[in-house]
DNA sequence: ATCCAATCGTTCAAGCTTGAACGATTTGAG
DNA sequence: CTCAAATCGTTCAAGCTTGAACGATTGGAT
């Protein structure tokens, strides 16, 4: 969609770059997760088993920050994920807050197989741009998504002193 | 989240971006939508009323192709937006299937006074990227986003052609 | 003129996502 | 040690999103 704002040079850029960059996203999304339908696995539920995968065990809260998804969704997702028979929760002895997940042998077996068709369906979506440009959006998007986080934890950060100015 | 996944070049590098594209998007996106929260505006709700002030009044099933929505959720988004009395719908006299989406003027004033603090947040989001990297990032992912939406429709595409085929 | 296919909006069930409130557990300051 | 604050997972209400099924309407082929 373009964008039929008409402002300053520094806005337009900005807006047009955003626009792009949300609906990429989207596209590339729907794109390469439409085939874990069939599986009956949710694209949460994929992200999840991929970064056991990836990462090794983790508890549910780690599991949160790493997928940017919030504590009440992990619960659900992994709660799902476990009426599956894909992962098993298991309580931390040393501090029985956390729970660890962990892949089952089924649930290993799931996502080995199913994550190489994924990767094939991200590099057949990414083949519509160069290795340089691929490149070039790795970098700038890392770059971007980091200053985004950052201006989050800034906020929370002022507004947390904020509390404390108000408190004392 | 760096990929701790170990195969071949081509596939590092498109995971890699995607991975990067995909949380750049989720970061900006819940940054810049984080403001309509106290306004009782939904991102979904706020891209509707930008796009009927940007683009003029149009039918459902137009925003939903702009929007990347389904019909259905249109119906909700609308039902939502009329309730508040942002929008009015009125059916087409010429094609009574279709319905058109219009701005009310207290629509108008919301959109018009919230749309200048979207774009500014989205200038101090992207303003983590210089001017040129965001022009890259604009025509990268406007491409990348073509190129999906093209794999998609071709897809759809063979499954009809298919779908004759298997009906002859 | 008739009828079939396509289009558009609605409805519904299912599932995802969040934020807030809550209980259990741990940590650290005094 | 003691207790307040912090951390972790759970629960709940609310809202978003989708896909499929459905009725209304239109266009085109015969």
């Amino acid at each position: 969609m373009p964008t039929h704002f008409h402002g300053d040079l520094e806005t337009v850029r900005a807006l047009s770059a955003f626009i792009n960059l949300i609906r990429a996203s989207d596209s590339t999304m729907t794109k390469t997760t439409a085939h874990l339908e069939e599986l009956g696995v949710t694209p949460g539920q994929f992200a999840v088993l991929e970064a056991l995968l990836h990462l090794g065990p983790m508890c549910q809260h780690t599991l949160g920050e790493k997928l940017l998804r919030s504590g009440g969704n992990m619960t659900l997702v992994v709660d799902n994920l476990e009426r599956h028979g894909w992962v098993r929760r298991e309580r931390q002895v040393n501090d029985r807050r956390m729970i660890q997940i962990h892949l089952t042998p089924k649930g290993r077996r799931l996502i080995t197989r199913v994550f190489p068709e994924h990767a094939k369906m991200v590099v057949k979506v990414m083949s519509k741009l160069s290795a340089a440009e691929q490149e070039q959006l790795r970098k700038i998007a890392r770059k971007l998504g980091r200053g985004a986080d950052e201006l989050c934890t800034e906020r929370m950060k002022r507004e947390k002193e904020h509390d404390n100015d108000q408190t004392e």
